[in-house]
DNA sequence: GATGAATGAGAGTTCATTCAT
DNA sequence: AATGAATGAACTCTCATTCAT
């Protein structure tokens, strides 16, 4: 008897705690968060969140989670819209800049937060890390084998890419500049493309979300 | 009136604690890292580092201002030896990696530790990542002014090769790889010159440390 | 629906944690009760009394007021049943000795520790004191309108006779004269009586303890 | 050789340490008083304090001791410039009521933070009450001898008489009324008077600081 | 499922006292 | 005599986690 409601009711409950979190630990932090204040913004008990969640850690690794596997379905879905290694990248670069922008509190945790909470999540977000390295690192072997640029250390400029859209984001998100990350985007574009020796070419429409061949 | 001794006596013992900082923060993270820990490293006792800091932050905060120090102090000394932007540029960038792979344990204060041991230590983080931010883009400046690079969004491509360079260090403390971070330097400098429209030109090697114009 | 159950318990323990502060306190003092004492006397732990109260001066305060009000009652009760401005003195005087008498602990904190236990303190202490201070000036303003006594300055004596009164009580509790501190009234009784100038009179008898004017 | 002046500047930086812990002490009260805020008030460091006292306690005694003597000095002047039982009895109670007014620092740490100063304190705080309530008694009963007043339990009426000073004072140190200590004079002398029974007289102006006979 | 009272192992910080110089 | 660096025992308060109801 109504087994599939109440499962429901705890999904919707589960997920009114990830939410309250992402809104805390960006506001606060990991270490300053309280699990209290979590289960005040998300409207239960102490009890009650640790009912959904082992502990204050599990919370925070599902929204790394949750913020990686959001990223990563986006990206596939806009490289799938595109064709060529250029086309993918510009897609998959404009794409990166509008999903932070429109989370910017889980973006905060995923770039600012992460890192230094704890020698426990290091590896967590290494793995995070690596996931869009690897990534990006495929695209740029796609790009050398299609002779569309030159052979390099795919590596590392998979790696050189990853830091400069995360030192971009990142700059953004303390500083607020740009006003719009997506703002960025033209000239980031440019940079990372002249990086692995691509030649310019017509810029496909930003606005659009579209890219087009590479020329 | 033997004020001198007792005052070096004094310099020397905060010294000691310092390093017992960059020691045991590197090792535990700040978080988890006790005053007591910090103590026993620095053969004194808690008390004793309370007298010569305020607090367990104070200590990290001047850590951190001490790594950006040296690095700042050694970049000048590099670049004022180079001569023209791209020379300095090289001089810049493999006195950087040289510098972190020669204090891996500061380096990863800076570069893991610092951003999310807390609230208050994002300011002095973009603060000292703003102060390289800012010797890059003068040096892209100049280089623009100079004629040897086309005219771009220096502030842009100034954060975007911090963040490369950051990401590229961060990968080899956490993943060891590099095994030498300056094996990443030719890949990374050609990365970095092509992405601001600079032709190859032939390396100035970096055993010798030199570098030279390309005229 | 057994929330009033909850809270029945929950003041309960808040309460058994209140006695034993009075306990605690007033057998070390302030300062040198730690919060443990005070939570191993009433079987409960630290947290569980940081859990009630916000911190160990809260304690102390809101024993202070238990204190002040308990007496307050009791002193409003007996000056009820008394008729007349002179036998509500002697029904006062007689109910604070029995009280102070019948809670020794308490009265310790009142009289002994509450002052010096800090700046903070002094301000809820003379806060007290003026509320005793106050209730025996209106009687003796009373007693002045209904001609009983002469005029006099009623702030000034109201306030020598609760220092009588404080002194006497403090006396007994730290070196125990008289045995009972019940056993100062009569002296006392005609002490207070004698300097605003009333005559002398027929004891009413305290519940009998009995005394009566040497005249 | 000159032991003596070596000696003098000792009791001068001694009695220097003494006046910077009334001004201290009567600041910030016993325990919120740092041995650094003595020796820094004194001029001197911390160093310097224990070479001339054990202690923090003992600098604090010394203090109250001070104050006792100072006080039970005074009184004996005045009393011996007086002449019968009551002459002395006005002339003491100004003489007091002058010396604290004269030194509210020193009276502050006698009458306010004396007491709750710690367990230890309270034993040396009831000896200085002692010796004036021995005082005050030992006149009492000559009072009774000469017949001036009739017999009466002379140690309550001490002890209660004390108390009223006690408490006059201690109001006129925390709220500052009244304006000058002094002006409570009459008032308490009156009521003081009465309390013993005896009979008004012209006062002894308080002008002068003289007294005569009782009348 | 939910609640919130209870737990208790710390953690940072303070400061009287000591002591080498 | 004096200094001020060093010591280390205490102490208050925090908070993730548990658990009875």
């Amino acid at each position: 008897m109504r087994a599939e409601p109440e499962q429901a009711r705890s999904r919707e409950r589960r997920q009114r705690i990830l939410e309250a979190g992402v809104a805390v630990f960006a506001r606060k932090g990991f270490r300053d968060t309280l699990v209290d204040d979590i289960a005040a913004e998300a409207d239960t008990s102490k009890g009650g969140v640790y009912f959904h969640f082992p502990n204050k850690q599990a919370i925070f690794l599902a929204l790394l989670e949750q913020m990686g596997s959001l990223l990563a379905r986006r990206l596939e879905e806009a490289m799938a819209r595109a064709e060529g290694p250029r086309a993918r990248g510009d897609a998959a670069l404009l794409t990166a800049l509008r999903t932070f922008s429109g989370h910017r509190a889980l973006s905060r945790l995923f770039f600012v937060e992460a890192m230094g909470a704890g020698r426990q999540f290091s590896a967590a977000m290494m793995e995070q890390h690596s996931r869009f390295i690897t990534l990006i690192r495929h695209n740029l072997d796609e790009a050398v084998t299609a002779g569309v640029i030159p052979p390099l250390d795919t590596e590392l400029a998979a790696t050189a890419w990853f830091g400069a859209l995360y030192e971009v984001t990142t700059r953004w998100l303390l500083t607020g500049r740009p006003a719009r990350l997506e703002d960025a985007y033209p000239a980031l574009r440019l940079l990372l493309a002249r990086s692995v020796g691509l030649e310019e070419s017509g810029d496909p429409g930003a606005e659009r979300g579209t890219t087009q061949g590479e020329g």
